[in-house]
DNA sequence: TTGACGGTTAGACAAGTATCTAACTATCAA
DNA sequence: TTGATAGTTAGATACTTGTCTAACCGTCAA
């Protein structure tokens, strides 16, 4: 029985956003990181693992965040990243329609 | 029964090329093109569908071909576009295990 | 309250790139 | 051979973008 997750229908716009999102190496391996371990990330586990300045880091996140691709949730002093399976699967439906 | 495609492994700089291929909207709009139709299109019926130069569409044709996502035959004066299906796939997979 | 810490914003800079024009090569028909 | 046609190559230009530093904002513990 396969997980049955809320259709997205995505924008041309978006469609392009999350084509340009995942142009950047470093981007996408933010992304593999967020999606393997489970789901979720702290900003600064992800930190860890990428020799980028938090600036850079924060615009990234920016990015992953406007194509859709992520949500970011703000708790104190933490930000938390947790990747968007329904849109994912969006893109990849779309792709796969070529 | 589901047609046995060639098992293709990507390297990681191939797999880099097809992300940036596919960022820009026009190459998208190409490789859509190239794949709908069946799988092969020649080169002057892709320019009809794009306001572009030969020359920029020549630039596109190129990415795409380095990127390994088409094959271009050359035949007399005609170019002719061909999906690498096998490749496209392979792209698919990589990105599924995210 | 004050300092440290996590993250953001603004601005600058270097590298990459989508596009064009102009000149070129190669093919084919008259 | 000559002209037309299909596509390529080289170079220029304008725009985008990945990265940094510096300054900033909010939170929390001492």
């Amino acid at each position: 029985m396969v997980a049955k997750a809320k259709q997205v229908r995505l924008t041309a716009r978006q469609l392009e956003r999350i084509a340009r999102a995942l142009a950047d190496p470093r981007r996408y391996q933010i992304l593999e990181q967020i999606g393997k371990c489970g789901g979720t990330l702290s900003c600064s586990a992800v930190r860890e693992c990428q020799p980028v300045t938090a600036a850079t880091l924060s615009h990234h996140m920016k990015e992953l965040e406007t194509a859709g691709l992520i949500r970011i949730a703000r708790e104190g002093k933490f930000a938390t990243l947790e990747l968007d399976r329904a849109v994912w699967q969006a893109y990849l439906d779309h792709l796969k329609r070529i």
